[in-house]
DNA sequence: GGTCGCCTGGTA
DNA sequence: TACCAGGCGACC
């Protein structure tokens, strides 16, 4: 699930569900968990209290009582499933935490390509991230220059975490498809006007999928109004001017864009 | 710069 | 059975 809204939505359940609360115990269900949060680690969280939660980009910030964090990133497939201790263990759950009254919050993730790492206090645990892509303080002039430094598409400097943090596959291409670039445009190359028009449309894109609680996608079963403009939807007419939406492979990961009105 | 590996499930 | 997957870091 998770681009921006997916994670920001996430971090929510995951606020309500532990700030405040002790962890009983944590289990560490798959390996490529286990080699990263050794044993050592789960001792360390099992005298812990959840004092806080953050979001940065796709990140989220576990804060403890020890002065140490958590910090977890869902990649592709993660999300949290909170329930009922004494339930059985949800389906693809990969790392269990279960707070001390009795609430149990689940990292479930089919592909297991989440990342869940503990940090000691002190060293910034995060990697150089950009601002904010929701941030209202942005501005097309430090966005632009951003954009101007990549040697690389418009649509692979959109991924740039560093660029702006929390811009997804999906989202990249719908706000480049409202923006009306090509995303094999040079990042370098776009001008003042469609500078302020992309960055318009992040904005754009990333609201109204806020605003669903997350994916906006799914219509309904004929692909009514809210569905993707071009995310997807290979072969399908593009709503603003009729041609066919094609898919292209980029840095091997497929966008789809109108090859009619996204100009170069 | 591009490509690959991580993992596993869903779908054509 | 084959291909595809909303991410990211390591590698050439």
């Amino acid at each position: 699930m998770p681009e921006l809204p997916e994670v920001e939505h996430a971090s929510r359940v995951l606020r309500d569900a532990a700030v405040g609360k002790a962890v009983r115990d944590v289990k560490v269900l798959h390996p490529s968990h286990r080699r990263r949060l050794r044993p050592r680690h789960v001792a360390r969280l099992r005298s812990a209290t959840v004092t806080r939660i953050e979001r940065r980009g796709k990140h989220q910030i576990v804060h403890l009582s020890t002065g140490d964090a958590l910090l977890v990133h869902f990649r592709m497939t993660g999300d949290w499933l909170v329930d009922d201790a004494s339930a059985p263990i949800p389906k693809f759950a990969r790392v269990v935490i279960e707070l001390s009254d009795g609430v149990r919050v689940s990292l479930v993730d089919p592909r297991a390509l989440s990342t869940v790492v503990l940090h000691g206090a002190g060293a910034s645990p995060l990697p150089e991230l950009g601002p904010e892509a929701t941030d209202p303080s942005v501005t097309v002039e430090t966005f632009g220059r951003a954009l101007a430094r990549r040697r690389v598409s418009i649509k692979h400097a959109l991924l740039d975490q560093r660029v702006l943090a929390g811009v997804g596959n999906i989202y990249a291409a719908e706000a480049l498809w409202m923006a009306q670039i090509d995303p094999r445009a040079a990042a370098s190359s776009l001008s003042r006007a469609r500078q302020a028009r992309l960055l318009e449309a992040v904005r754009a894109v990333l609201a109204r999928a806020q605003e669903s609680t997350g994916r906006y996608r799914d219509g309904g079963p004929d692909g009514g109004p809210g569905r993707f403009e071009v995310y997807d939807r290979e072969g399908v007419s593009c709503s603003r001017c009729g041609s066919r939406i094609r898919r292209i492979v980029q840095g091997g990961r497929s966008t789809y864009y109108c090859p009619k009105c996204q100009r170069r």
